[in-house]
Order: C-alpha cells, then structure tokens, then sequence
RNA sequence: UGCGGGGUAGAGCAGCCUGGUAGCUCGUCGGGCUCAUAACCCGGAGGUCGUAGGUUCAAAUCCUACCCCCGCUACCA
C-alpha cells in the first residue's frame, strides 16, 4: 500500500519584509501538516516541504540602494532572516528556495519559454492607469475612484502603454471551473472554493506576465526568454517555485536536486497560503500548468488573517506582530506554546483569528498547563509513588464499576486515531488536533471515576487492590503516551521532554498506526521505567501582562 | 451595483452540506475529590440560533425577502 508522496509548499514570502506572525502562521500549518505525514508514515523519506522567499521584486533594488547594498547582498541579508525566524519556530521544510537562486531562475524562464513555444504566452498591448509608487497597473474603474492618484501614496497615476506578454488564461477556464467544482484541485476551505467558482464564472482575462526593462534598471529578475527587452513579471516567475525545486527536466549542478528524485514529489499534495493570494494559487498556477502539460495541484487552502486584540493589523497602526513578539512569548510561555496557540485558534477557516494576549494565556493554561501537562504529571506521579516508576503490568480485574465509555483501551484509542487521520485528510487540522485533546481529558474523567489514589489506600489490607490499581494506571499511561504522539507535530519539544521521562520515544520507522496501538507493540511494558519529571507547561498567571520585546 | 464570507448563552467559536436532544473553551454558581501544576471531575444558571415569511409531522439546519458587519477595493500571511 504505497501511498503516494507527500509535498506541501508555503508561499515564498516577499524578501522585503520582516517575518511576522502571518509568515510564521502560514509556514506553522505546513511544517504541522509535514510533520503528521512523516509520522503517518513513519519516514520523511517521501514527504517534501518546501518555502522560502521571493526576491525579485524592484523594491528589493530600491531598498538595497538605500542601505548601499547590492540587490542580491541585502536580499541574502532578509533572506537569513527568515531562515532564522523559521528555524526558532522550529520549522522543518526540507528545503528553503530563494527565487534568485540559478535552480530556480533556469527552470522558470524554462517553463515560460515552453508557454511562449506553445503560445499560451504571447506577446500584446497594454495600456492603463499605471501607480508608479505600487509599480502597478490600475483598472479604469479604480483609478477613477481615487481620482487618478495613487491610492496608496497619493501621487497622480500615469497613463501608460506597453508591450507585454500575456498568458492565455480564458483558455483554460472551462477546465479549471470543471476540476475545481468536481475537487480534481481541491480549493479550501469552502467559502473559498465558491469565491473561486464565481470569479472564474464572471469571466477571465488574458494575465500579463512581462515587464518592459526600462534603461537604468538593474540587471534584477529573469529575462523573457528570447526577449531581454523584457523580463518576467515577479508573481509569475515566484508561483514557478512550487514546480522548479522539484523538477529534473532542466537539472542545475546542485546538491539540492537530488539527482532528481525529487520528481516523484509533483504534483504538490497541498499549497497554503492566506486568503490574499488564494487567486494566483487556484487559478493562474493551475492554467499555466495545464499549459506545461503538468499535473495540477491536489489541494489549495487559504487561510484568513489575523487581526490583534481586535484591530486590523497593519503597517501604518506600526501593530504587526513580528518576530520579535512571538519570540517574546516563546521565552516566557515555551514554544510549544505559541506553536499551540497559533494552530488551534488560528485563522484556519475563512475567517480572521485575534491574537489578544488574555486569549493566549486562557488556551495555554486550559489546553497545555491543566490539560496535557497536569494529566501527564498525575499519572507519572501515582506510578513514581505506587509502583516505584514502574509500568505495572496490566491485569484484567474487574474494577466494579461500569466505566465503558470513559474506559482507556484499544478501541477507544483506535477511534481517536482513525478521527485524527480522517482529519488530516480533509486538511482539518484543528479537528485533528482536537482528538488528544479529547484523549487527555478522557483520561481525567477516568481517573476521577476510578480514583486510583483511593484504590492505594487499600493497598496493605486488600489483595486485590494492587490489581485494580495495575490496571487502571496502565491504562492511563498508555493512553497519554498515544495522545502524546498525536500532539507531538504541533508540540514537538515538551512531547519530546515527556518521552524521555517515560522513557518511550516514538521508534523511527514506525507509522503512526503501529505507534498508535493500544498496549501494541510499540506500547508501554510492565517493568518500563517512568519518572514523574519536571511539569510540561507551568501554570500562567492571567493577570500578568503580555510580554514585551 | 456585483460576488463571497459572517451574524448561535457574558466573551470566543463549532453545528448548517446529509432537517429530528443547541455543543465546545473561558467566565459564573453549586457539589465532589485530594493523585496532580490552587490542578481534576460532576451538575446548575444563562440562548425566541440577525429579522420576517415559507416548505415540513418537525428548521439553527432547506427556500424567499430584508437588516447589520467584513472581504474583494489601504500595507501585508
């Protein structure tokens, strides 16, 4: 049952930028997603996971002249700095693309000779309100609305004519309207797809792809092939990534390529991003590959925004919750928690998340210091004390009361993993999630309706006690050492720290499914060394304020 | 104007596609427990599910009209 291989991209993000929480959000539900596909399998070998950034924009020119830079050495420069942002998230993307790369570079203009071969791309006229602040075209109704001035820096819009190419979209409008309203490209969430659906039915327009070079430009950007006068228009080239870093058709001499085993990997199993972007994705990306005589992507899922305490976050309101921030709270909260925080009240769905600071504290203390943390602490702490830090062994008694439905055993697990994996096939990731959440809490109830610390008390006058208390305690272990591993993607570290205090790491090579079972192979065994270790996550104070950079 | 999303207990959300006990987290009130990180468990109060019609034995859920908020149309994930 080979399933096939697994890739899931995030945008490149725009190398101008300082990471923020929305890079950080977009390239979390990724590295979760690749992280439940490599444990599903039991390997990364087959699952891919890309992002990086995209560099070609002429700000990047302007900005780098600014800082008596070279385009390239200031684009290096942000581009180390999203690299560091990510690898403090803990991110694992198997690669990290950068559009100036000549892996990159060689295969776009590739594909985008191909399109012009085969004249899906060709070369037309252009005229328009041109922003020259926002280096972009307006349509005629907009630049009436803002009185022929930019809308964004007020300066008046200039009319302007050019050559470009453009890419044949409307050719490939009844194709893509068939395959997305059939989920052949599965555009999520819903509200998404019906946007799609109606944009595509109100008619598409031929996409122009080109930009004239004028003089004094910097040699920046990839060159229309067979045109120098020309280069390729920054998205178009940027949405190239997704297929380039995997593709072997134009091999660079890198290491990277693999010697082209990373072919396998198209088409990608899911491209993210935020809601913004979600048109370029869902309808350019999949027309140009149709034109490539690729396959199409399986899945697009865009996320909304987030908003923070309430308020739309922007540039000029100076509220954007860098880096800096979230490093902030990883310092005084842990990583896990940020990582917790962002994926199960984040903007998943369609619409916009708050980040408010008495929220974070409410989900961490629930969810990760009295939930997870305590649970796992209680349990850990009656076998340290009762049984010396051994697994009992677990002898079947009855325990005298009717606790079915709350019972820890194979079945119950195996339906929370069944529901966590369907989850994930849905790219519902908070409901994936949700079911150790589940598990945790059904642990709780269990040994309040058992209470095992009253079962000890009988210990020296009760020969059966020790039984029932063997029982019942490696049912609880076991079933938190399970939910463990459902949570590990989303907190990997402190699941890690628990691992190594019950000495029951997950074995490599294992799927999640073996992993998974209930007292199985890979389950704990009497005799197993338990200590109750150091809390997971320490309770927080509400009333304390947020922490500052 | 159009298209799309949303309007469900004090707050934040799920449920709506595949009609039939209105669920979750936090807060609040009461009880239990004492293994645990002043944590955990049980129960209560609190909702005319935006408004008005319609279909149906039955509607938060389907249909129609309308109202309000948001996005496409500010910088960005």
């Amino acid at each position: 049952m080979a399933e096939a291989p697994y890739y899931v991209t995030t945008p490149i993000y725009y190398v101008n930028d300082r990471p923020h929480i929305g890079h950080c959000y977009s390239t979390l539900i990724a590295d979760v997603a690749a992280r439940f596909e490599r444990l599903r399998r039991g390997s990364g070998k087959d699952v891919f996971f890309l992002t990086g950034t995209d560099e070609h924009a002429e700000k990047v020119v302007e900005t780098a002249a600014k800082r008596d830079l070279s385009p390239q050495e200031w684009a290096t420069h942000n581009a180390a700095e999203f690299r560091k942002a990510f690898a403090f998230m803990g991110f694992s993307n198997d690669d990290f693309v950068r559009t100036t790369e000549e892996r990159h570079k060689a295969r776009a203009s590739a594909y985008i000779k191909k399109l012009m071969d085969s004249g899906d791309i060709e070369l037309g006229d252009y005229e328009g309100w041109w922003d020259p602040s926002q280096e972009e075209y307006l349509t005629e109704t907009l630049a009436k609305e803002s009185n022929f001035v930019s809308p964004v820096s007020g300066k008046p819009l200039e009319r302007r004519k050019e050559q470009n190419y453009f890419f044949n979209l409307p050719k490939y409008a009844d194709r893509l309207e068939k395959m997305i309203a059939g989920d052949e490209i599965r555009v999520l969430p819903d509200a998404r797809k019906n946007e799609v659906l109606g944009r595509i039915k109100g008619g598409l327009q031929r996409v122009p792809v080109s930009r004239k070079i004028k003089d004094g430009d910097a040699d920046w950007g990839i060159r229309m092939p067979g045109d120098p006068q020309h280069r390729v228009y920054v998205w178009i080239e940027a949405l190239c990534n997704y297929l380039s870093i995997v593709d072997n058709e134009f091999i660079v001499n890198t290491a990277a390529a693999e010697g082209g085993a990373r072919r396998r990997f198209w088409p990608a199993s899911v491209h993210l991003m935020a809601k913004d972007i979600l048109w370029f994705h869902a309808v350019i990306w999949p027309a140009m590959l149709m034109g490539l005589g690729e396959k199409t992507p399986r899945t697009v899922y865009a996320h909304a925004f987030w908003v923070r305490e309430g308020r739309k976050m922007s540039k000029s309101l100076g509220n954007f919750i860098e880096i800096e921030t979230i490093e902030a709270y990883a310092k005084k909260y842990s990583l896990d928690a940020v990582r917790w925080y962002l994926l199960t009240q984040g903007p998943l769905g369609a619409t916009d998340a708050d980040f408010s600071h008495a929220k974070f504290v409410e989900v961490y203390n629930a969810d990760l210091a009295n939930g997870i943390g305590n649970c796992a602490s209680r349990v850990g702490n009656m076998i340290e004390k009762y049984f010396g830090g051994e697994v009992p062994e677990e002898r079947r008694v009855p325990i005298g009361v009717n606790f079915e439905d709350i019972f820890p055993s194979a079945n119950h697990t195996q339906r929370w993993v069944r529901s966590t994996l369907r989850a994930l096939d849905s790219f519902d990731l908070a409901s994936a999630v949700a079911q150790a959440r589940f598990m945790i809490t059904s642990v709780d109830q269990f040994i309040n309706a058992t209470a095992p610390f009253k079962v000890a008390k009988r210990l020296d006058v009760d020969p059966t006690a020790k039984d029932e208390l063997s029982f019942i305690l490696f049912r609880c272990a076991e079933q938190i050492r399970i939910a463990s591993i459902l949570l590990s993607p989303v907190i990997p570290n402190r699941m890690a720290n628990l691992w190594q205090a019950w000495n029951c790491a997950p074995v490599a090579g294992a799927t999640l499914e073996e992993l998974c079972q209930f007292g199985g192979e890979y389950g704990l065994k009497p005799g197993h060394r338990i200590v109750k270790g150091d809390p997971l996550y320490m309770r927080a104070d509400p009333a304390e304020a947020a922490p500052t950079v």
